[in-house]
DNA sequence: TACACTAATCGATATTTTCGATTAATGAGT
DNA sequence: ACTCATTAATCGAAAATATCGATTAGTGTA
């Protein structure tokens, strides 16, 4: 099926107004044969006669006036078409789906929502929460636009820009030896019993490495599948474990009665950082949320590792 | 503002749905080259990137899954449009603004109807009901398509199918001495008291001319609007009058105790046509509705006279 | 009859679209 | 590490289309 041209669209529309070739050419910034041949033109894609030529006015046929209006609803729908990209056009505007991984989800989220909203009104987030393995095929796969992760991960074939340092925290019942100590090191945790979260989750790992624990060394009885259930079972004296300071900022400890300590060691905390596709062309997008989580979260960027495998 | 190509919209649905530029190519019937500038140059005057090139597949952004939604709305309407022109091709098809008398319309009308809905379901007619010489203002100015009128009548400047030849009667009542005779001529009305229409209406002038009475001799005191009151009050006994056989036919003097008596004159009928504007390009559909007519009055077309005049 | 007005038409030009061929970038297989 | 295959972009030429200015033909008016 052999379409007409928006531009004939448009024409028939404003000689319909006009009832007259010649203004209605002037109104369309052509000159008057163009616009006979655009009609024309247009009558002979559409195989029937929408105008009635007489010599001192033009006539619409009903045919030709159903056309008309139909005209205008494709020519107002496409003006839309382009307002709504137009619209689209300043940084963080339209749609952005964005993966996050749920050790950051919770505690990242309601921190930056207020800002996020206030500084661009015009942007809409579709959040998907998963593991990081998860999100980064998603990521590949084109369903996501960017993802919230923590490094260190192997991510070299995205960008990623690493705006946060998030250290882990110890965190003890109250009246356990080790809240005599100010500070704990990996040593002292090497006697007591650590509960991790389950296998596959990127947090369980970091957690390890920042412990000094090794896969073999655990006690595999206790496996937790979220921060909340972790606490829970820490308060309810089934051992200690490491929680990374975001958390705990967020509130995850309220309502027990549990201690926490800062951790000295090599790796005592994780960034927090968000990657993208090379090629995605929002880059300018992704450098301002960056920029706002880093403001957001107030905590200077460490040195800067271009690329940090787990 | 700059709108995108139809065949760009088009091009951008079409690989959005492949994720392929060559396959998209091969879809719309145009070479690799060809699919990748059109998709360019839509970016271009949209200001805005809609798709994400990796090497190896092509992904959409979320403004670009905006922009094919959008498009696909908008083709879908000008394929509507182009439908429904096609759909308006045979004859008699589409809207049809025809003007009619008040002494034709509700005596041909419900007659003509079944069959036209029967052998043209496809028409829908916009009918307007006026005196002959407002119709034919609104013929001219466009407003309708063709009219119903009965000649005599000075229509030159439009083109003219008469199809029926519509004699009068003479309406006495069953008493009146005149029954007696089977032909009445325009000698036996001579004294009667005949009543008439009112002015400008087309009717009046032609019983007028048929019963060989002048504006003057008229006893200027009973003038009608409409017919019905015109057998009214010939049926109160006010006097006789003359009616088209087409309103007997239709039953027009049902449940009066009136009769009816051929008349022998020299203009003893009016003739029935369709007029339109000579410019109007849908004569064929009008060559079938005067058919139609013909064929339905079942009255043979008198010796054709290209120009009657009144 | 001359004139003004209007839409159609025509030939020339400008612009746009399309194509085929080539290039550059990337990933896969060896 | 080195092809090879795949894919989108690019480029110049050719084709198609749109536009223009000038002219023509048909109508109504003075």
């Amino acid at each position: 099926m052999r379409l007409p041209t928006l531009t004939q669209l448009r024409h028939l529309v404003i000689l319909a107004e006009t009832h007259h070739f010649g203004r209605a050419a002037e109104a369309a910034f052509v000159t008057q044969s163009t616009m006979s041949a655009s009609i024309k033109e247009l009558e002979l894609t559409l195989g029937q006669t929408l105008i009635e030529r007489t010599k001192r006015q033009v006539q619409i046929t009903p045919l030709g006036a159903e056309v008309v209006a139909r005209a205008k609803d494709i020519l107002n729908e496409t003006e839309d078409l382009v307002a709504l990209v137009s619209a689209a056009q300043g940084v963080l505007t339209g749609t952005l789906r964005l993966g996050i991984i749920p050790t950051i989800g919770p505690f990242l989220l309601p921190r930056i929502w207020p800002t996020l909203h206030r500084d661009y009104p015009g942007l809409k987030l579709e959040l998907q929460e998963d593991k990081t393995a998860r999100l980064l095929v998603d990521l590949s796969e084109g369903k996501l636009d960017a993802a919230l992760i923590a490094f260190p991960y192997e991510v070299d074939l995205f960008k990623q820009l690493v705006f946060a340092d998030d250290p882990f925290l110890v965190v003890l019942p109250k009246k356990h030896p080790l809240c005599e100590k100010e500070r704990l090191t990996a040593r002292d945790l090497k006697k007591e019993n650590l509960l991790f979260l389950d296998h596959g989750n990127c947090l369980r790992d970091h957690i390890l490495s920042a412990s000094g624990f090794h896969e073999g060394s655990l006690s595999q009885t206790m496996k937790a599948t979220s921060l909340l259930t972790l606490v829970q079972m820490v308060d309810a004296g089934f051992g200690l474990t490491l929680l990374p300071k975001m958390a705990v900022d967020a509130g995850l400890l309220r309502g027990t009665g549990l201690q926490v300590r800062p951790l000295e060691a090599a790796k005592s905390s994780r960034r927090i950082g968000l990657v993208f596709r090379r090629t995605n062309p929002r880059t300018e997008d992704f450098g301002a949320l960056a920029e706002l989580l880093r403001d957001e979260l107030g905590t200077p960027l460490p040195p800067s590792r271009k690329s940090e495998k787990s």
